[in-house]
DNA sequence: GCCAGAGCGAACGAAAACGATCATTTCTGG
DNA sequence: CCAGAAATGATCGTTTTCGTTCGCTCTGGC
């Protein structure tokens, strides 16, 4: 028995016609569902589960696919964008608060202004399924939106900045002078006394822009980004409407915070306690009116 | 005591505090993966086994996750365009055929517009990794694009279409006005001897606008879509240099194609033909076009 | 102090998925 | 027409995964 089946690495063996014309419906499956299992290919298909296997092996030798234990994952499109790729659990949890808070305090109806960041991709996926009109520079959240039919969705154009997935440039900042929105949901890289910083030039003139078409402004940073200043000034405190962040901002922060004139909201990522004592739920929270959705 | 919540009904058990946030962390992990196995999860999140699989029966049944032998896929987001679902492999492989022809005639270093449809959208699958300039008006073709490093970006903006994922509006045909691209890969709904149309009124005007920005104007479109009449008329033949389209076409229709002035190219999506029964397209010659690309 | 409830981790039998092998069928080329 | 190669489908032993059960710990209430 002379086993060639793994000989020298050629870029692909070329397969019998039929072999890649099943090959290729095979791939065709799994792009459209994302995922198929074992069985569902030999139900589409027609063919033994065996052949299955060798499809999906050949499939992901090449790269196409990639196989996992009981189907197969698409390999091909969609890759993803290095800002989503934070390991900081903590990071997101605090995230993921603060969006709620923000996105809580939009209505149906508003047309809303996101801008890229994380942060605003949270509050954009609270979003999803609201009736409101969202205008967004940002890839990852018009994604989201696009084929909701609930709400409409304008995207600025532009260049696309590889790492963020947002649209920059002059084409982005002309088309903002000429909408209006309800609310605009910021993010900043830096928050000092000044007022907001960001980490791109281009981003910054498109944030100012923003600042302008909005009737208000909320602004949605965790309490990191305090203190630190980054490459660009944007905009003072003075345009800002609504601040959100999480508890670890310091009691320093949200007095000045506060003495510009700027609404703070502060969340709490994470509502239990370590079980050092127990503390009291922190109200700074003014009146909230537990507007609960659970699908 | 953590007994907020508590009185409320809920569709799914309510879990302490902890859990909830480990299953957060968890859903997060599987966000950013879109698939994550179950030594994954317990590497991620340092829990044992049996504690992930009891995250992801709630998860399921939540909606939020769906479980895999072996592994989680992402339920939430990622809603997907109607338009490439379509359940017809035979098209596809016509589709992705064309898309071949189409991409190996443009070089690296160009500026290519693509349209939008699912025919682009295979020229713009193969497209990925070269260096080259891509101006688009589809988020589907943009998301191949964001995070490839190699080729720079530009996306058209306006109103996003729902079920398409492409932009209209005067504001992308505005901003096409000042673009100037190489090649343009445009798509058709239907193809008569009077010229292109297409469904979308004002998707016809952002196409007359990337055919003034084109050096060189592609047009893709299987063999389905001539003879068609479509809602709005877009353009004359004589706008395009070079039709790709499969050989389903018949000869009247190539010596038509040729007549306009239009170079042709006609490929064969299935070098051979599965003799089970349904036979969904018709023989051609056996001459071998041979213009493979595996060595 | 004692109890009740919730959550976690480990163990185990059952079920499934996997890879390898082999016989049969189909395709290809002389 | 025949022979060899390729592809397919079925079988089998092994590995992985699943679901359940049990014991343990932590917490808060009586």
């Amino acid at each position: 028995m002379v086993s060639f089946n793994h000989n020298a690495l050629s870029p692909w063996e070329i397969p019998g016609v039929q072999t890649r014309q099943r090959r290729s419906r095979l791939i065709d499956f799994v792009r459209v569902r994302g995922f198929a299992s074992l069985d569902d290919l030999v139900r589409e298909l027609g063919v033994s589960e065996s052949t299955i296997r060798r499809d999906l092996d050949a499939l992901e030798e090449q790269g196409t696919a990639k196989r996992t234990h009981g189907g197969v994952l698409y390999a091909g499109g969609h890759a993803r964008l290095s800002e989503f790729d934070e390991r900081q659990p903590a990071h997101w949890a605090a995230k993921r608060a603060i969006a709620a808070a923000a996105a809580e305090r939009i209505d149906d109806g508003e047309t809303v202004l996101l801008d890229g960041g994380t942060t605003t991709y949270e509050v954009a996926r609270l979003l999803v399924g609201r009736s409101i009109q969202v205008v967004t520079n940002s890839l990852p959240v018009a994604n989201l939106f696009a084929s909701e039919s609930r709400a409409d969705l304008v995207l600025l154009g532009g260049y696309v900045s590889p790492r963020t997935g947002v649209c920059l440039g002059p084409y982005a900042n002309e088309l903002l002078g000429r909408l209006h929105v309800t609310t605009t949901v910021l993010s900043a890289a830096g928050i000092t006394a000044e007022g907001l910083y960001n980490a791109h030039l281009l981003l910054a003139e498109t944030e100012q822009a923003m600042l302008r078409a909005a009737g208000r402004v909320f602004v949605v940073a965790d309490s990191s980004k305090f203190g630190r200043k980054s490459l660009t000034f944007v905009s003072g405190l003075d345009s800002i409407d609504l601040l959100v962040s999480d508890t670890g901002l310091s009691a320093e922060w949200r007095q000045q915070i506060k003495a510009a004139g700027v609404d703070l909201v502060v969340v709490d990522p994470a509502p239990n306690e370590p079980h050092d004592g127990h503390h009291e739920s922190h109200r700074d929270d003014h009146s909230k009116p537990s507007r609960e959705r659970h699908a």
